[in-house]
RNA sequence: GGAGUCGUAGUUCAGUUUGGUUAGAACGCCUGACUGUCACUCAGGAGGUCGCGAGUUCGAGUCUCGUCGAUUCCGCCA
């Protein structure tokens, strides 16, 4: 079908063209029909253009009057200047008076209005998402996706990595995630399973000598998912050989350097903080510590004063092998509603109650244990706090990981309360020398903490041979997260190249030599034609978007996402198959017994 | 797997607490009027399987149970 083409988008026009002849291509937007004169908003993914239909051409009017919302045309005329200038976009100061006008398409009625303050539930805009898209805030995430996916690009064949692309049908590997499975109609029976990363494949580009290998690739999780979880989702995946931690961080800091620069016109510190996870976890109860709080709020353990005083929840706790610990919100009203929400909040985590000293203007303390507290025990907390009239501190006591995580949500939930969190703030953070191992005390065995493949640092390498709970448990890694805001945005790791240690940490979580040339076989294969030292990372592609977005779901950074339950409403995958697909490959459902 | 919230016109919601006349509003849609609108305005109109299925009741949008879907959180996600 022939049609007049556009000479310009619905985002070119302005002033500069005036007295133009053009034709514009695009979708009704709006329609203001005055009785004779009629506007139209003629929208494509780079504006919207103002057209002008004068009743006199009457050709053009009658089909004019006839268009309906999300119609395609063709119009064609002057670009002529407005008689009253429209400021909220960028091509208000002109008009087309339109001299032809073809209808390329019509519409039906569309089931929500596409207006940027959506009205329509998540329901439906994934329903009909190809209209959802139509929407400018949808489209630039799209848009601000596809840039940043040029600048990875860009940045990683500049430092010299290779694109290589890995399997989707690989091998089911228990370990980690449950794996989207994919039936072999030519081996009955038997299962292909869709990559959760492609990490086995990049440490063995490894040994084949690639050096530097990256992909930006899809990986798939059939776990339950959340608003930052979908079952397929993207990483910037890459490995790199003859490299510590640090080149590895180097690496992502540039990445992340140019990408901000780029996109934010935000200059990135050259190095990004460190800590170790001990660290985040101690002073503020996890490993993912948002650092956009104001004055931080760190956790401090009090355990040394406090265990002085006469309190007999301190003292059980202390001799029960527990801690006290707490955190300080510094210069707000805390009221009783205050209070009794961050009860029931601790309650909910398990906990008896929640201590608290207010300090008052005056020098006067406002607490329920303070009876139980000498003045010189309250004014060393005050001062392990350096707490200043107005400043209120929460006290927790229990055991350790139950304490500090508690006071870590808590800490979140008082930034968000009280508004203390800086939105503006990108703070990005190394979390290092995470433990490799943790001890399961219902199975009685090791699990590897990151991936079995993981080094453990020089200086732990002689708890290997240890079963000692405490000692396999003290076990550091060179294994790292990169944290943005608070959220993992990226984790990765050096790995282990000699056999010798893999085999040390095989036997820590109780895997026999048998059983590790079952489920990694080829990779301990490769890996005895020399395997050079090498580590890499991945990131998490979705949620940077997000964050570079300003959005807190990553679903609007997919142009086809999944609800909750994994399923699509626009295709409405899954579906069922036909008997014939199912013979062929030998399956069999299993109706569930009602 | 567990807990919470939601499901009423094309759409977003009110109505459910305390069961009772013809289930309302706004936007959208249709018809008409209007020559500088840009959330056009004005007048009129159409539009309902109250998610689905059982139950309680003289009577269910409203109460109970089940189920389906969306969503938030816990478990899970090396």
């Amino acid at each position: 079908m022939l049609f007049k083409k556009r000479t310009h988008t619905c985002g070119d026009l302005r002033s500069a063209n005036l007295n133009e002849k053009v034709t514009l291509n695009g979708w009704i937007s709006g329609k203001r029909d005055l009785g004779g004169l009629l506007f139209i908003d003629l929208r494509d993914r780079y504006g919207i253009t103002q057209l002008k239909i004068d009743p006199d051409n009457k050709a053009c009017y009658d089909t004019a009057v006839k268009l309906g919302q999300e119609f395609v045309v063709s119009a064609s005329g002057i670009v002529i200047k407005r008689e009253s200038i429209n400021k909220n976009i960028p091509t208000g100061e002109i008009e087309i008076l339109v001299e032809e006008l073809d209808v390329l398409n019509e519409s039906e009625i569309p089931p929500f209005v596409i207006e940027e303050e959506i009205k329509a539930t998540d329901e439906l805009r994934l329903k009909y998402r190809y209209l959802d898209i139509r929407r400018k805030s949808i489209a630039d995430n799209l848009i601000l996706r596809s840039r940043v996916s040029q600048i990875v690009h860009r940045y990683f064949e500049k430092h010299n990595f290779i694109e290589v692309e890995t399997p989707m049908l690989m091998k089911s590997t228990p370990e980690g995630a449950r794996d989207y499975l994919v039936p072999s109609r030519v081996h009955k029976g038997k299962f292909y399973a869709l990559p959760q990363s492609p990490q086995l494949y990049k440490q063995i580009l490894m040994v084949s000598g690639m050096d530097r290998y990256v992909q930006i690739c899809k990986c798939f999780r059939d776990e339950d998912l959340r608003a930052d979880r979908q079952p397929e989702f993207t990483q910037i995946d890459f490995e790199m050989s003859f490299v510590t931690q640090d080149d590895v961080f180097e690496i992502l800091e540039g990445m992340f350097g140019e990408i901000w620069k780029e996109i934010k016109g935000v200059s990135l510190p050259e190095k990004f903080r460190r800590m170790t996870y001990d660290e985040a976890i101690n002073s503020y109860g996890s490993d993912k510590p948002d650092l956009r709080i104001t004055g931080e709020m760190k956790i401090e353990n009090i355990s040394g004063i406090a265990g002085g005083s006469e309190f007999k929840v301190f003292q059980e706790t202390l001799n029960s092998g527990g801690i006290i610990a707490g955190i300080k919100l510094s210069g707000k009203e805390v009221t009783r509603k205050t209070v009794d929400s961050l009860t029931e909040f601790v309650k909910k985590h398990g906990f008896g109650g929640l201590g608290y000293l207010k300090f008052n203007a005056g020098g006067n303390v406002q607490s329920p244990v303070a009876k139980f507290l000498s003045a010189e025990i309250t004014d060393n907390i005050k001062n392990a706090f350096s707490a200043a009239d107005g400043d209120t501190v929460f006290i927790l006591s229990g055991e350790k990981m139950k304490v500090l995580t508690a006071l870590g949500q808590m800490r979140l939930k008082l930034a968000e309360d009280f508004k203390l969190t800086d939105e503006s703030k990108y703070e990005f953070l190394w979390v290092t020398d995470f433990p490799l191992f943790h001890y399961d005390h219902d199975e009685k065995r090791f699990f590897a903490e990151h991936h079995v493949f993981t080094m453990p640092k020089d200086e732990y390498l002689k708890f290997l041979d240890s079963r000692d709970p405490a000692e396999v448990e003290s076990i550091r890694a060179n294994c790292y997260d990169l944290v943005l805001n608070g959220h993992e945005i990226t984790s990765g790791s050096i790995r282990i190249h000699k056999p010798d240690i893999q085999k040390k940490v095989f036997d820590i979580i109780g895997l026999t030599d048998e059983e590790a040339k079952m489920k990694f076989g080829f990779i301990l294969d490769a890996f005895r034609y020399g395997a050079p030292p090498h580590g890499g990372a991945a990131v998490g592609y979705d949620r940077v978007i997000a964050i570079l977005a300003g959005l807190k779901s990553i679903t609007d950074t997919i142009a086809f996402p999944k609800t909750l339950k994994a399923s699509s409403l626009m295709d409405e995958c899954p579906g069922e198959v036909s008997q014939e697909q199912l013979d062929e490959l030998a399956i069999q459902i299993v109706k569930k017994e009602a």
